[in-house]
DNA sequence: CCGCATCCTTCTTGATACTG
DNA sequence: CAGTATCAAGAAGGATGCGG
């Protein structure tokens, strides 16, 4: 049970200013679609599969996330100048590598979310 | 330059639906907050030395980032009734342990901003 | 000292309709 | 099919004044 103290136990968290990734990050729909596009054939889809497989995106934000995604070099879009178009979205490295690096602070939700559901419930209870 | 295929890499990803707080953690003063406290001694902080050390915070955005904060069990609130009021948050174990598991973000971020931000350059000359 | 209430502006998201 | 345009609703954040 000892309880480390001060800086020692976080050494040199610093956080980057990270110019906006990390409210993309914490948007709706941003990690959704690069997941979606981690677990494809290729790591390629479709915008139309993306549509289906995200349940609840509309046609405007996927755009949107998608248009966010490739400016900054974590998806390319690929246009095929077909009758009907079709257009297919691929995750690069860089796209990959932000899932890993999201991995950690997945674990951590997966095992804290409950105990954090229960604190809301006790705090919301107290002052109502 | 051998380049892994579809699932493989991303070994059971599947993002934890995290109800709002991957949201916090995306917005302008939280993990500021959050790291602020994980520096102090005994990891507290009063509200006027996190107002002074956090650069640009409104008094009514700390006191709702704290409340969030508080709300999560992130952070204990204690207070003192003197004259004048003190009071001091203090970042819970929880608390650290989300900052831990920031870190991996972090270092990618650390990494990879710079590249992103070529990214941009490059996107927003293409198409001004 | 700490925090709430109010007002205001800006950003984000969603609904809907239209086009190559 | 994929995307754009427009409008409306809501949330986030900042400025300021009051109060225990």
């Amino acid at each position: 049970m000892r309880q480390t103290q001060g800086p020692e136990h976080s050494r040199q968290f610093k956080p980057i200013p990270s110019n906006g990734i990390c409210a993309r990050l914490g948007d709706k729909w941003t990690v959704q679609v690069l997941w979606r596009l981690s677990l494809a054939d290729e790591r390629r889809l479709r915008f139309s599969a993306l549509r289906k497989e995200i349940n609840g995106i509309t046609q405007r934000m996927l755009t949107l996330t998608l248009r966010n995604l490739e400016r900054d070099g974590l998806i390319v879009r690929h246009y095929f100048p077909e009758v009907p178009p079709r257009v297919e979205y691929e995750l690069t490295e860089m796209g990959s590598g932000i899932l890993r690096a999201l991995e950690g602070l997945n674990f951590w939700l997966r095992d804290n979310l409950p105990v954090i559901e229960q604190y809301r419930r006790a705090y919301d209870q107290d002052k109502p």
